[in-house]
DNA sequence: GATCGCCTTGGACGATTGACCAATCGTAGC
DNA sequence: GCTACGATTGGTCAATCGTCCAAGGCGATC
């Protein structure tokens, strides 16, 4: 247990730190998190804050870029080896359950949107993961035959976040309650009746 | 010109803050937004804002609050007025696409979501106005012999805010693209396809 | 045991924050 | 002209902010 050396522990409080800030941007919004609260958080000293990252506009962005891969990575991978477009779309959705549009988790992706649309460094990055999945998806949707793939993938993307967003305001709000309507904008056979010539 | 009392004037100070308001939140963010910085835009002394209002949380709210009715309010009676599903949203979505996803004016309601989040009283007051206009679209369906009137509203009124939210990262992802997909879930004839029992 | 390198500490800096208040303003009514 | 009153001003308050830095700690290496 002891052998650490101090590069370690300078590992392990930078990673603290940035545990912390997960929590914290979606507990208080991007731009409440502090550098004493996150330290406190963090149990470090606030002078630590400013060793292992730029700036806190870094530790934050380096936060949720982190978190975005760590959730939608499986996910993505998940959904490369599905080849039943409906049940990856449910299994999402079940998975988006999980979610309860109040808790810091689910916050944290939408401040996320917010503090890149401010940010551009911030918002290549979360556009280039952002991509990989709705790639991914749209893949799938094509493989299946579908007529919008890249439409459907970016429509059931947006409503994910959507539904996780109105989900705070109306708990009853369940993903399960969605999922056929969901699942429908997915299906193969899926019409787009109102095509006018 | 010159008949203006003092009480008109306070009113035209009061109406010139809120208005700051509207700009700044989704300009800056809702927590970066300080009483100097909007007495500034405002065209207004500092001290005011204190004045006229319980506190700088209280103006903001009332300023989210006031946008959301002026826009949710005509879109509602527009709703309650139509009786083709199909084209009600396909105006909705038209108007959709004047929000580019990093404009002021979109980032308005997904701050004010999220503000909504950490303040009970901003919370009630979004939910009342977002209950009422997923009733007139849940009124609509219901009437155009929809499955299930309720879900689609929330589907689609979640989707709506989830294209917003995206729009602000991926700059192609148009409306327009999406119509048809999303005209589809408020379809009459809308069949869940995927029903186990 | 001395040296090296990384990590950590505590405090400091100037700037900014929300809130508050006594004094003063301008005007309408008497 | 005087009073009354809502609106406005300029300034102050303690608290907090992000950032920086000199000094010290501490294990690994020689």
């Amino acid at each position: 247990m002891a052998g650490q050396t101090s590069a370690d522990r300078g590992r392990e409080a930078r990673a603290k730190l940035l545990a912390a800030a997960r929590e914290l941007i979606g507990e208080l919004g991007w731009g409440a998190v502090s550098t004493r609260v996150l330290a406190e958080r963090a149990g470090v000293r606030p002078g630590l804050v400013h060793y292992h990252f730029e700036s806190l506009q870094a530790l934050l962005r380096r936060a949720v870029v982190d978190q975005m891969a760590e959730v939608l990575g499986p996910a993505t991978a998940a959904l490369e080896a599905a080849d039943d477009p409906g049940s990856a779309v449910e299994a999402m959705l079940a998975e988006l359950d999980r979610y309860s549009g109040t808790d810091p988790a689910s916050l944290l992706f939408i401040e996320a949107y917010l503090a890149g649309t401010r940010d551009p460094e911030l918002h290549d990055q979360i556009a280039a993961v952002l991509r990989g999945f709705r790639a991914a998806f749209a893949e799938v949707l094509r493989r299946s035959g579908h007529r919008d793939p890249d439409g459907a993938a970016a429509l059931v993307a947006a409503a994910f976040d959507g539904i996780v967003l109105h989900k705070g305001l109306d708990p009853d709000l369940s993903a399960a309650r969605l999922a056929p309507l969901v699942r429908a904008i997915a299906e193969p056979n899926h019409e787009t009746k109102g095509t006018r010539e």
